[in-house]
DNA sequence: ATAACCATGTAAATGGTTACATGATTAG
DNA sequence: CTAATCATGTAACCATTTACATGGTTAT
């Protein structure tokens, strides 16, 4: 599974730009679970658009620049729910600010409270994000999806804040006899 | 921050040899904030070697491959403290099970079955790993880290679990008048 | 016997990010 | 007047994954 399919998946909650595309997964449902920027979205509706997965049409618009608007063809239904009935892939997950806070005995304990407020903020608006949908008579696995999303940022971030005081009382130079 | 600097925090902890760095992103410590394979683990190796920021002993083993350890050097730390103290990049997660949810009523019932419950023992193995962890003694910062890990994937697992109802009543060929 | 574990590595292919390129409109 | 939003795209670069290649030992 790559961005070309979801891709088709986004195409398959209603007609969209890729610009729009983009703003699912920014702030929109798909956010908490996967991302791609313009250089993947971009390329990957014009393969798609080769294959006749999705059709293509301009749209001008008063005071707005043209864009066009990609549907989902009835092939590129097929394709999508073949390619979700696989075995999923594991989770990948990369986080730079838990790698930091992991060896935060190695940061200053500015940056290591910059860090974990930076982090904290992070989940509160995720969290906001989740909760400004507007999943109204839509499908239960969005609203299953949503809820998952909420239930693990609202962890995330009461963690962080019952915890905190735990990661800050780290000494900065303190010797672990580690690597002995 | 690339898989070469979190080669360099696992040598950080103590010298370790590729395949040994492995299980530390499979099921140790950084099992679920970054992930590696030995693709890249080890000509990371062999490029932190060159830039002199680990050394390599080769050491024979009765009745077991030889196996070449790794070493942090001075020059290696302070690369590691610079990379640390640099702003994080966001997280980045990609789930295809959460994709598969969130399209579930395109999935045959069966397949939806089997991806929640499989998802669900993803979460309670991620537990037991980070609960058998044996960080007696050893810096703040990876109590924390794993303290996070097992709040985020126990929520994860009790709302998979809770609202498991939610997911499985969608039909699969309902129409909900998306891409009209 | 068979699978899992120990142990290292490379080459090709994939896939995605970043930087670049452009430009009008609207809100503060 | 400045920043943000709307809107699309490409090219070069980078990082990682996958498949290949090898082979002994230990537990079931």
């Amino acid at each position: 599974m790559d961005i070309k399919s979801l891709c088709l998946g986004a195409l398959s909650i209603g007609d969209a730009s890729g610009y729009e595309i983009k703003k699912m997964f920014e702030e929109g449902p798909f956010s908490h679970f996967y991302d791609a920027g313009y250089g993947s979205i971009y390329p990957a509706l014009n393969k798609l658009l080769e294959d006749d997965l999705v059709t293509c049409t301009e749209i001008e618009q008063e005071s707005r620049p043209a864009k066009k608007v990609y549907s989902l063809t009835d092939a590129g239904l097929t394709y999508l729910k073949a390619d979700l009935n696989q075995k999923p892939a594991r989770d990948k997950t990369r986080s730079e600010s838990i790698v930091m806070m992991f060896f935060g005995h190695l940061l200053s304990s500015s940056h290591r409270e910059e860090i974990l407020h930076s982090y904290i903020d992070y989940f509160r608006d995720g969290c906001t994000c989740l909760d400004d949908l507007d999943l109204s008579n839509q499908p239960n696995g969005r609203l299953f999806v949503r809820g998952l999303g909420l239930a693990v940022y609202e962890a995330a971030a009461k963690y962080l804040e019952e915890n905190k005081d735990l990661l800050l009382s780290d000494d900065e130079e303190r010797d672990f006899g580690d690597a002995a």
